[in-house]
DNA sequence: ATGAAAGCGCTAACAC
DNA sequence: GTGTTAGCGCTTTCAT
C-alpha cells in the first residue's frame, strides 16, 4: 500500500495544538492572525521534519480553484502546436497554474468530450484552439461563466476571448512579395474543413492578392487537402497540378503540414525549387531554416500569442471571483513574412 | 460569479432521495445496490434536466486517487518528446488518466521541484525523462511506494522501473554500418552532461565499433556540446574540426538537436553530405526525411516506449491497492536504423 | 493567541 | 430498496 501521507492533522495532534492552527501558519498567514512567533516555529519545525506537503486536492475542493488550466489543440505533436504548449507552459508555471494538455485530432465530439472533462476535473480555465463549427458549446461556456479563452482559431459570430494573428494581411502580405517576385500562376492547398477560421482567412488573403495584382482567381488553383490523409491528397494533387499544360510556378501551403508533403514530393520527383516551382508556407518551423533551399513562411508571434492568452485568462479567472463585469477581449497580432530562397528567383 | 455548479446534494434533495442512492445511480451501480429501475429512471432523468457533472475533485478526494499521471520531459516542444508525449497521451486516456505535462529545460532543481509538485497535486503516478544524476530522489519515491516510471533515461545503479531502447547496440549497429561504407575518420557530437545515460550509451557504442573495427579511438573525435547552447557551439567545434588537415569524413550527431544544428551549418557553408561529410543522427524525425540528402538515423520505437511505460504504470498503480509485492520492471526494445542518403557513398 | 465546528462534494460501511 | 453517518484534508468563521 502507498504510505498513508501525513496530513495537517497529524502535525497538530503530534504538537498538541488545533489544525486551524498549522494551517494558518504553513500558509504563512501566522503573523496576520498573531499566533505566537514561537508556536510558527515549532509548527515548521515539525513540518519539516515529517516533510508534511499540503493536499492540494484538498485544498481545491475547500477553495473552489485547482490552480490547473487546460490546453486543448488538434495534436500536442505537431511542431507549431508544441511550440504553443511550451509557451503556455512557461507563462501559465509563473502565475502558478499547471497545465493539463489534450489532443482532439481535429475530432469534433471528441473535442466537445474534453472540454467537460475540463470542467469535471475543475480547472480553472480553458485555452482552446478549437475544430468547432458553431458556437454551441462555448455559448454553455459562456452561460456559466467559465473561463476561456480562444487561440489560433475563432468561432464566427462568437463574441469572445481570443488571440490569434491576422492571417488576412499575413497570408496577403506573402502573395504580394511572391507576385513581386514574378510568379503569377500560383496555386494554393488548404486543408478541409475550410470552416476554420484561419485557413478560410489565408484563402481570402491569398484570393485579395491575385485581384489587387489583377491576376484572376480561377478555382481550379484551390486544393482542399483533407486532414487526415495530408500526405497522400497533397501528392497526387501535385502530379496533375505540376502538369506542363498547367504552367503553375508557385504553390502556397496553408500551413505547415501541407509544405511538409509539398517538400517531400518536390524531393522525390526532383523538382526545383524556386526554379520549377516556388513554395510558400504559412507557420514558421524550424525545419523551414534547414531545407535546400530555405523556405519562405509567414511565422506567428507564438510568445505573443501563448503570453496575451494566459493574461487574459487569468484576468478572467479573477474577475470572476470579484463579480465584476464580464468583458471579452480580441487580440489579433501582425505576422511576419520570413523571406527564404524559396520563393526568391 | 461563476453560477454555483450543482452537486449530488441538489439532485437528492430536489428528487426526495439521499445522496448515498444518487451517488449509487450515477456510478452506474444501481442495480448491484438494489435500486429500483423506477428510481434509478428518475434519478437519470434529472441528472440530465439539470446537466449535472460529478465534481471530480471531491471523488479523488474521497476516492484518493485522481486519475491524472504527470509526465515529465526536458523540453515538450523537441519533435522527440511531444511525439513521446502525444503517444502518452493516447495510451493513458485509453485507460482514464489525464496528462500534466512538464518540462524541465534539463534543470535539476527545477525537475525536483516539478516531482514535488505533481505528488502534492496527488497525481496516481509520474513518467519521466529524468536530468538527474544521481538517485536520491526517486529513492524517496520509492520510500514511499509512489508509482513511476523512467523513460528514455535511467539512472545509474537504481532498480526501477524503466523503459528505453539499446542505445549502445543501436549506435554500435550505426556506426558499423558508416564504417563499412568506409568512412574511417568519424566524429562524434555528445552533448554534456553526458552522464546523461542515453547519451553516455551512445558513446560507449562509438567506442566499441570503432574498436571492433580497428579503428582507434581518438579522444579529439569527442566532442561536448553543452546543452543550452547547442546551436553555437556546435558550428564552432564543426569549424576548426572540418579543416583539411583533421580528414573528418564522418558525423555522428548523438540526438536530433545536434544533427539540426549541423545540417544548418553544412547548408550555411555549402557544405556537401555526403561527399565532404557523412552524417548520422539518433532519434529518427520528420525532418530527416525532408532534407537534401535525407539524413540517416536511429529510430526509436516512441509508440512502443509509451504503451509500455503506461502499462507498468498501471500495474504499479493497481499492484499498490492491491498491497501485492512491488516488482519492478526494466524494457529495453530494440532500435531500428534507417539508412539514408548521408551516409551512402 | 488559539480552538471548535462547519462544510467543500463525494463514497462506503452499516443500518433499517 | 433506501437512508444515516462518517470522513477524505483542507480553510474559515466565530468563539473564547
Amino acid at each position: 500500500m502507498k504510505e498513508k501521507k501525513n496530513s495537517i492533522n497529524d502535525i497538530a495532534n503530534s504538537l498538541g495544538v488545533s489544525k486551524t492552527l498549522v494551517s494558518m501558519v504553513i500558509n504563512n498567514r501566522g503573523d496576520e492572525y498573531g499566533i505566537s512567533k514561537i508556536t510558527q516555529k515549532k509548527v515548521w519545525k515539525k513540518v519539516k521534519e515529517v516533510d508534511y506537503k499540503p493536499n492540494l486536492m484538498a485544498r481545491s475542493l475547500r477553495l473552489g480553484k485547482s490552480n490547473t488550466i487546460g490546453l486543448i489543440v488538434s495534436d500536442i505533436s505537431n511542431s507549431f502546436y508544441s511550440k504553443i504548449a511550451r509557451n503556455i507552459e512557461r507563462y501559465a508555471e509563473a502565475k502558478g497554474y499547471n497545465l493539463i494538455i489534450c489532443s482532439t485530432d481535429e475530432d469534433i465530439p471528441r473535442e466537445i468530450r474534453l472540454i467537460n472533462m475540463l470542467k469535471d476535473r475543475q480547472v480553472d480555465g480553458i485555452i482552446i484552439s478549437s475544430s468547432q463549427k458553431d458556437s454551441a458549446e462555448f455559448d454553455l461556456l459562456i452561460k456559466d461563466k467559465y473561463p476561456f479563452v480562444l487561440i489560433d482559431r475563432y468561432i464566427p459570430g462568437l463574441e469572445t476571448n481570443y488571440v490569434g494573428v491576422d492571417n488576412i494581411k499575413g497570408t496577403y502580405d506573402a502573395l504580394m512579395h511572391l507576385i513581386k517576385q514574378g510568379y503569377d500562376k500560383i496555386a494554393v492547398f488548404a486543408i478541409t474543413p475550410t470552416y476554420i477560421t484561419p485557413i478560410n482567412d489565408r484563402i481570402v488573403g491569398y484570393m485579395k492578392a491575385l485581384m489587387d495584382s489583377g491576376l484572376n482567381y480561377n478555382k481550379n488553383l484551390l486544393k482542399e487537402i483533407p486532414y487526415n490523409n495530408i500526405k497522400h491528397a497533397v501528392k497526387d494533387e501535385l502530379k496533375k497540378l505540376l502538369l506542363p499544360k498547367n504552367k503553375i510556378n508557385a504553390i502556397f501551403a496553408i500551413n505547415n503540414s501541407i509544405a511538409i508533403s509539398c517538400i517531400e514530393y518536390f524531393n522525390e520527383m526532383h523538382i526545383k525549387i524556386p526554379e520549377d516551382v516556388a513554395l510558400l508556407s504559412f507557420d514558421d518551423i524550424d525545419l523551414f531554416k534547414l531545407t535546400i533551399p530555405t523556405i519562405t513562411s509567414v511565422q506567428q508571434p507564438i510568445e505573443e500569442i501563448c503570453k496575451q492568452a494566459i493574461d487574459i485568462l487569468e484576468n478572467q479567472i479573477n474577475k470572476n471571483n470579484s463579480n465584476s463585469k464580464y468583458k471579452m477581449q480580441k487580440i489579433i497580432l501582425p505576422t511576419n513574412l520570413k523571406i527564404r530562397r524559396s520563393t526568391i528567383v
